[in-house]
DNA sequence: ATGTCCCAACTTTTGGGA
């Protein structure tokens, strides 16, 4: 089973690099986030014509997270249930494949001192309180645009970054809370080194520079996670004619 | 060079967000 997520940043603009990676790539699951799209915009019929059924929780301007996926969509729910603090439209969940998979848009965070990040924080300790009350015998993947990169490794330059969100002991530490209750960074299992993005800032020729982070994650359950047997960054999908600034990361699971 | 891209609107230029 291959499953993947992408910032696409605005749907409306990226469905024919999406489509055209779909056709390319061929995964089971497909999230997606940043489709600043309404729910009536989202393009159901085109995704289905590609073989993929979909499910999308947006609301129009801002955020907008998506399901695509090719081995059933059951199940579907959206945010953090009715005591829940979404933030926007963020989280997206359903049962594909025998899968819970759940496509997530954890807010920016803007700057240290944002009441912004606090909420940034407060929506990690949100998805952690829903991923430890899954069922114990689910196989669970939490997996989109965390905006926070798990390790120095994940970044071009440390010493670039020091005072900045995305790599803060703050955040960093509500991904050690994911592991802590036995969800698995993935993609780190086969680079163990670090040194592969997945974003990188439309300005000042980022891509072009190698100034990237690795803040698109794939959060796994310890079994699944156990059944992992590759992944693998698509830098393709960042070049050519209006790419997102995210790249799609892929996973596969026997 | 805070250098780009995308969205909406009191829309043809500006401001907000990433």
């Amino acid at each position: 089973m291959r499953i993947a997520t992408w910032n696409v940043n605005s749907m409306n603009v990226r469905l024919p690099r999406v489509l055209e990676w779909l056709e390319l790539a061929e995964p089971d699951v497909l999230c997606l986030q940043e489709t600043k799209q309404s729910d009536e915009k989202f393009p159901h019929e085109q995704l289905k014509e590609a073989g993929y059924d979909s499910v999308h929780h947006g609301e129009g301007r801002w955020n907008g997270v998506a399901i695509l996926s090719r081995v059933g969509i059951e199940e579907v729910t959206t945010g953090f249930g009715p005591d829940g603090d979404e933030r926007g439209a963020r989280l997206i969940g359903a049962t594909c494949g025998g899968v819970r998979i759940l496509s997530c848009y954890v807010p920016n965070g803007r700057s240290l001192d944002s009441e912004h990040f606090e909420g940034k924080l407060a929506w990690m300790d949100q998805l952690c309180a829903l991923l430890r009350d899954s069922p114990a015998d689910q196989d669970v993947v939490a997996l989109g645009d965390f905006n926070i990169a798990p390790d120095d490794a994940d970044v071009w330059d440390p010493e670039a970054l020091i005072g900045m969100t995305h790599v803060s002991p703050q955040e960093r530490a509500k991904l050690a809370a994911l592991t802590e209750i036995g969800f698995d960074d993935v993609f780190r299992r086969f680079y163990p080194d670090g040194g592969v993005f997945s974003w990188w800032d439309y300005r000042d020729g980022a891509f072009h520079k190698g100034h990237g982070m690795r803040i698109d994650l794939i959060m796994a359950s310890a079994s699944l996670a156990e059944r992992a047997v590759g992944a693998y960054v698509d830098r393709e999908a960042r070049k050519g004619h209006k790419p997102s600034d995210h790249a799609p990361v892929v996973a596969d699971f026997s």
